[in-house]
DNA sequence: CTTTGGATCGTCT
DNA sequence: GACGATCCAAAGG
């Protein structure tokens, strides 16, 4: 997995989907990422180079970065490529695998067992993940948030879409790379299938 | 169903 | 001092 999470964050993402995110026995599986390159993507929180928030995207592949937006909301990530360089994988949305009353209980306002997972922010609500699970090696026994495989691989041909970035300037060269992706059909992603997106080679 | 605006504060200019 | 890799409620069709 360690050596999956070493290529670059575009070929990861994809293959990202279908495994579990689980915190504390608080488990999803991934249906929806996007990734984010270094100095090259605009996009990126590393695009400015490394600073105290994103020092863990420089840092080795496999380890959680978490981050603080909008005043009140924590986003996470997959850190890819190899250390030293900049690269990480967003989480999107899971499907609600395991834990699902302690989802309901931090998620009070979900209408359904759809919106505990469907968006960055919800996801790491319903998992109770914050800034100090920022760094956390993903692959290790004895880490309290972990990836993941249980053996279902990743969608392929018409099962699996992309499209563009979300909140992403389109005028920007990146802002119109389709480097998000999602299983084609699954109801916790965090937008409908629209236009925009379309089915990947 | 879609659109719009408010919440709220760490981070970087 | 401005601005988010967002979410939610409210209002309009």
């Amino acid at each position: 997995m360690r050596r999956l999470l070493e290529q670059d964050p575009v070929e990861v993402a994809p293959l990202l989907l279908n495994k579990v995110l689980m915190h504390e026995g608080v488990a999803g599986r991934i249906v929806e990422v996007e990734a984010y390159r270094g100095e090259h993507d605009p996009a990126s929180h590393a695009f400015r180079g490394r600073t105290a928030r994103n020092a863990v995207m420089f840092g080795p592949p496999g380890h959680l970065y978490v981050y603080f937006t909008y005043g009140m909301h924590y986003c996470c990530n997959v850190v890819c490529g190899p250390a030293g360089t900049a690269g990480a994988v967003l989480v999107r949305a899971l499907a609600p695998l395991a834990g699902l009353d302690e989802m309901r209980a931090r998620r009070p306002r979900a209408r359904s067992e759809r919106d505990y997972c469907s968006g960055p922010a919800k996801l790491c609500q319903a998992l109770g993940i914050d800034r100090s699970l920022d760094g956390a090696d993903l692959l290790a026994r004895s880490s309290a948030v972990r990836l993941l495989d249980d053996g279902l691989q990743p969608p392929s041909g018409a099962r699996l879409a992309s499209g563009p970035r979300i909140g992403i300037p389109v005028e920007s060269v990146t802002g119109l790379q389709p480097w998000r992706f999602w299983v084609s059909g699954d109801p916790n992603v965090s937008r409908r299938e629209n236009r925009a997106g379309r089915v990947a080679v």
